[in-house]
DNA sequence: AATAGTAATCGTATATCTACGATTAACTAT
DNA sequence: ATAGTTAATCGTAGATATACGATTACTATT
């Protein structure tokens, strides 16, 4: 079981989709909180700042890198990630309007529900 | 392993987080966009519209009423569904907050990255 | 009362996620 | 050259998520 189903949807929802999962997780709210606190980060900072290992951490940025919120670049023996900002203000952009058209929706029928 | 990190997060984090998850499949996105459409929907419609299995779709709006987004009341044999604005109002709000702060930051730093 | 319809829940298969330690590859400092 | 640092990746255990069919509990209809 379990064949998946998603591309059954349109593409714009399922992109949106994939970026709610990259924010789904408190770890990834709290990498993305503080790379904006902190322009950017070597991985090693955001290890010591999170209550998770070192491997888990690295995994989480690459979660946030695979949708394109967050980019790294090598450093040396270090890797620096900071916030692609284009990325995530399209995003937020895009789901500002997802929710002011479904908001809209809502005014134009009445109060009552079911 | 996996023994659950998520609590050594603020309880902020994690609220937001959960919407999140409850966002992060394309078909729960979809069954908000029809019931904002449509004010309201009953199980079967909901079934009809989307290419899941009934059992499937209860279990997404299961998780959708779990975080509140929406609520359910039954109607004689049926169930009727519709989103809790006020609780989707809130989040928004506060995912927007959330963002605007994040981006506050941005501005008053340099632009340049890594 | 018997039958049909509705939707929640159960059981279950498979996939994905979350966490870690160990390993590896590459750079840095001695 | 050697040793130490850094971070990605691998392997893996256990938890969750996603999908479905079958069952169950109710209501509605005949």
């Amino acid at each position: 079981m379990n064949r998946n189903k998603k591309t059954h949807f349109s593409e714009d929802t399922q992109k949106i989709a994939r970026v709610f999962k990259a924010l789904s997780h408190p770890a990834r709210i709290e990498i993305l909180q503080v790379l904006a606190e902190r322009r950017q980060c070597v991985c090693g900072e955001i290890v010591e700042i999170l209550p998770l290992a070192q491997s888990t951490v690295s995994q989480h940025l690459k979660e946030l890198k695979e949708v394109g919120l967050i980019k790294g670049e090598i450093d040396g023996a270090k890797s620096c990630y900071c916030i692609d900002w284009e990325v995530y203000q399209d995003f937020f952009r895009s789901y500002s309007k997802l929710y002011e058209n479904m908001n809209q929706l809502k005014s134009i029928t009445s109060l009552d529900c079911c």
